[in-house]
RNA sequence: GGAGAGUUGGCUGAGUGGUCGAUAGCGGCGGUCUUGAAAACCGUUGAGGGUCACACCUCCGGGGGUUCGAAUCCCUCACUCUCCGCCA
């Protein structure tokens, strides 16, 4: 959510960043705000005055009562009836008008960075690197779905059965990869610098609206209605929890913790060869990357999460490439975000498998993450966050890119925490 | 699941209807003393709204109520703890 005093003191800058993110109705929903906020400092003096009259009333009373003046105290307390009525008709509108301001704030998305360019949708991503060759595999060369089956390490059909679509059921060298993978990922975080944590994968209704999954994106959620709990679409959802309603200390800048976790999503509306295989799964396993920062250094944070993202590549030997998305494909809470892409040579596609991004303060000032600055002023901290990675689609890539006639050769890497370096 | 007890500022912990936004201790910050440090002493130290700045308003787990007046009384929800039951 974005900050009230950033929009009174820039309107116009914001109006035209918002632009670039192809929010529609920038000016009308700003000038709305505005208004409204200048209703509700009218409002709010008027309810504060009248509250101090009932103060200074009711200490009045107090000490006439004290002072054994009966009568007069009884006629004090005829006065503070009117204002009572009137605080209360106050309280109301003054209540309505914050809703209103607050849905409408609700509905405005982040302001992007200076760096993004405007941009229809996916079409208008920049590639900004490139890394690693393109695998030449042969005519028999098979999509991952198929090297799944041929050597049984990933059963679709067994998990149809036992729960539906999109959650598949691993089964030997298929199981120990992700295993493998997992451990890999998060002792990489560790060197990074990363605290691990392991998050609760339900979180309640206050953390999903902290983070932003509700009210907008209720739909991706599974939910436990009897619980009213959510299944967490991403680790973020919790780890970055940790921190709503605190005051950090800005010697621990930056805060940076891992997760490991098994994602939820429910997809609806997806279709196709984008759900094919391993391509969008309902349940995933993934490890998440979380910063926060002071807003003078959290775009170097950035970089070094992207670093740590593609250094993860590399060492898997996938070639990779990396977009900053446009204001038309950037998430909603985000201010720049950079995609990162394995290229599945099978499928001859370019598959998501991290997205890096700085919310800068807006997820901030949702979840009330502060620190202190040098004059001891109480400010929002930018969060950050990132995948690294998830695994579904960095194991089609392995499948499809290092398949070989005898066999799905194992990146050295990762050969430590497989204990084997063949699926045959 | 049953019975009971709790939830107060970074932490510990007072406060049961009237200057209580809240005693005290610890911690933090600043200072005195010291070659330096510790100890001791002095001062300072919650958040949000509002204002040019003050004033002022709100906040003692969340929500609602009683009252002229509530951290204090009532209702309700959430959470924590203890005992019992069940169980990985």
């Amino acid at each position: 959510m974005l900050q009230l005093n950033i929009i009174r003191d820039n309107k116009e800058f914001v109006i035209e960043r918002l632009k670039i993110k192809n929010f529609k109705n920038a000016e009308q929903t700003i000038e709305e705000i505005i208004t409204l906020d200048n209703q509700r400092r009218e409002m709010q003096k008027q309810s504060d005055e009248c509250k101090q009259k009932q103060n200074i009333l009711a200490k009045q009373i107090g000490s006439l009562f004290k002072e054994g003046k009966r009568e007069e105290a009884e006629q004090k307390k005829q006065e503070t009836a009117t204002l009572k009525a009137q605080e209360k008709e106050l309280g109301e509108k003054l209540s309505e008008v914050d809703n209103n301001i607050k849905t409408l704030l609700l509905s405005v998305p982040n302001l992007p960075h200076q760096s993004v360019k405007p941009g229809k949708g996916e079409e208008d991503n920049e590639v900004v690197e490139m890394h690693g060759e393109i695998p030449q595999l042969t005519d028999k060369a098979l999509p991952h779905w198929d090297l799944c089956s041929k050597y049984d390490i990933i059963d679709f059909n067994l998990g149809n059965k036992i729960t539906g679509a999109g959650f598949p059921v691993y089964k030997g060298k298929g199981a120990k990869l992700q295993r493998a993978l997992i451990n890999f990922f998060l002792s990489e975080a560790d060197k990074s610098g990363y605290l691990e944590v392991q998050p609760p994968l339900m979180v309640n209704e206050q953390s999903a609206l902290a983070t932003g999954q509700l009210p907008d994106k209720e739909a991706q959620m599974y939910v436990v209605t009897l619980d009213n709990f959510y299944m967490i679409p991403t680790a973020e959802v919790p780890v970055t929890n940790i921190f709503r309603d605190c005051i950090v200390d800005k010697k621990d800048f930056p805060i940076k913790r891992c997760a490991y976790s098994q994602c939820f999503r429910r997809e609806a509306g997806s279709y196709g060869k984008d759900v094919r295989g391993l391509n969008r799964l309902h349940q995933f396993d993934k490890v998440e990357i979380v910063c926060i920062d002071s807003p003078e250094h959290s775009y170097e944070q950035l970089q070094s999460m992207m670093n740590h993202v593609a250094g993860l590549l590399e060492k898997l030997e996938l070639p990779y490439r990396v977009l900053r998305l446009c204001g038309g494909d950037i998430s909603f809470t985000s201010a720049l975000t950079f995609d990162f892409e394995v290229y599945s040579a099978a499928q001859q596609r370019w598959l998501e498998v991290s997205s890096v991004s700085n919310f800068e303060t807006y997820q901030a000032n949702r979840l009330k993450v502060r620190y202190k600055d040098d004059n001891n002023k109480t400010q929002l901290c930018h969060t950050l966050n990132g995948s690294a990675l998830a695994l579904p689609r960095i194991v089609a890539a392995l499948l499809e890119n290092h398949q070989t006639e005898e066999g799905i050769r194992i990146p050295k890497a990762l050969q430590q925490f497989t204990g084997f370096d063949i699926i045959n």
